[in-house]
DNA sequence: CTGAAAGCGCTAACAC
DNA sequence: GTGTTAGCGCTTTCAG
């Protein structure tokens, strides 16, 4: 490996000097800054990070912490998260908790003995007040923002599931239900009494019996629709599901039963994820704008790391008082309202 | 911070023991040993990492370089590698080239700067022999193995399509269409080679207006079956893809011609996407290994990396023949077969 | 078994 | 403008 000593020897100055005229330091000789940066040019010097590291006594690493990169939603974000962060020259780790709270908490201290610049994470769905109180690095939860003294950064659920109720209504639909995702799921429950505050507000019933709790997926949404539809009571004409794979279980129901959509019957998913775009889908939903959440996020590593260098430098004990974002959501009309 | 010198100063001992114990090594008395463990979980310390490294000369960050994590294709790769590296104390980077040759040649270098310790990487479509010549560390690139020196991963695509056209053929379908990807794309060249042979194989007839290249998406399906469908000539009674995304658009396209499926008209796709699965799609198709994919290339990396030491330590010069791997794809017999 | 000390590659304070 | 030097936190000889 070549390194500034290397340069120096060549360049016939000391290394000190190299190590100026590499970092564009003024005070430097611009014949010998132009010299010295040829030369390492030629000789294929490139600066040991590490090292540089360990002088500023912090990586240019960001961490990433969330449950699964596999899952589309994580992978939009940390795409949007690794380009805005390679921007100002950071790099991106992905660590995968699998919903795991207790790997969760091992990645959280391996992180910071990595030095870590910054940490983005996903809590586990067990995340509870406290957690982060261990963090000593910049560091930003998707999460609802709450009292504690961390940034935040989450989804404004209340406002996609207004959005979404109020469409329907709009639409001309009476009899709406509401097909949830996991009843202890925080985005849930304020999707849900989002949904039930917009029907009383077009002074429309709310019933206990259309509203229901249960897996994210395509078959749990297959045989709530069916359940809601097939018994003796007064059966809606549209739903909002929690997410777009509840939807397309419905979807798929509705068209095994010949129930055209969406004159008889109403569909509204959350989520917008690749497939419901497609022709053949096509439904109406919810998007959520992940891009906006990763660049936010590393707005705040970034913004926390200034604070941080400004208040050493000043040597003084500002506070810098949290974030708390609550990004928008837009609705997407398609075929199914 | 707190470091091994305040530990060494609690315990009263030197820094060096410190390090000793924390580190495991022999000749270190027991007793002292467990004393500064238990100090040292008191004092919540953190080893630096950064600092261990450039001791070691080396990080413990493996980068993973691919066009876009946020394709599912590579998000999955990524989920594997991660976990595969962390169990080996390695943490992984992610990079973003965009499919940019540039960006993936400024990235490639900014890694080595990191020092990290080994690469992996899907090329950009234009990478072309001698590209990673100034590559110092280990590295695993996934692409067709050639007669470079670097250690290679792919899938084996003659053997998925060859898998795919038989399978075809097996159903009893006697007129088989191929709808391919980018006609550049060497996936797509070695699948159209096999699906030839395996027709000949059969004393089935190559046609050549039975096979058309384009985009690897949904639209592009649509529009290539329906001319195939749609002129004069001799029509196939199945096709296969070079994509799910394809076949989704043909099956879409039958779909509104009232042409049953798999009974007029038979559907084979490639990949096995999440939503090739669902019942309402409930498509044919290969599914290609991609947990084997990066659990591989970890093996390799850390193969590589351990062959490196040895031959350090040893002050040896031997060869390390690169490894050169195809990955079996697997079928999936489904509904529109 | 343990301490002293060198050194990994680099930055930054200080001297000239 | 440039050289000298301390030191970032740690591992690893080398003595003892």
């Amino acid at each position: 490996m070549i390194t500034i000593k290397d340069i120096a020897k060549k360049a016939g100055v000391s290394y000190a000097t190299v190590s100026r005229a590499l970092n564009d330091k003024s005070d430097v000789n611009p014949k010998t800054k132009k010299k010295i940066i040829k030369l390492a040019q030629e000789m294929g010097y490139r600066p040991n990070v590490i090292a540089q590291n360990l002088v500023k006594q912090r990586s240019n690493n960001i961490a990433l912490i969330v449950p699964d990169v596999s899952n589309p939603f994580f992978a939009d974000i940390a795409r949007s998260i690794t380009e805005a962060a390679n921007e100002s020259e950071y790099v991106v780790t992905i660590n995968n908790t699998g919903w795991d709270p207790k790997q969760e908490h091992y990645i959280l201290d391996h992180m910071q003995s990595q030095q870590v610049a910054g940490i983005i994470i996903k809590p586990t769905v067990f995340y509870e007040p406290g957690t982060f109180d261990s963090v000593r690095v910049p560091l930003v939860v998707f999460w609802h923002p709450n009292k504690d003294k961390t940034d935040f950064i989450e989804m404004d659920h209340s406002i996609g599931a207004e959005l979404a109720t109020n469409h329907l209504i709009e639409r001309g639909y009476k009899n709406i239900a509401y097909i949830g995702g996991a009843g202890t799921s925080p985005a849930n429950q304020l999707r849900l009494m989002a949904y039930q505050k917009a029907l009383q507000e077009h002074e429309m019933e709310v019933r206990q019996d259309w509203i229901s709790y249960g897996g994210f997926n395509l078959k749990s949404g297959y045989n709530r629709i069916k359940s809601l539809l097939e018994n003796d009571k007064v059966k809606p004409d549209a739903v909002f599901c929690g997410n777009d794979y509840l939807a397309l279980g419905v979807l798929q129901y509705l068209h095994e039963k010949n129930i055209s959509v969406p004159e008889e019957f109403g569909v509204m998913g959350y989520d917008d994820i690749y497939f419901s775009s497609l022709p053949m889908i096509n439904l109406s939903t919810i998007a959520q704008p992940r891009d906006k959440m990763g660049k936010k996020a590393v707005d705040l590593i970034l913004d926390q790391i200034e604070f941080q260098e400004k208040r050493n430098l000043e040597n003084n004990n500002n506070y810098r008082s949290p974030s708390r974002i609550l990004l928008k959501p837009e609705l997407k009309i398609r075929g199914t309202t």
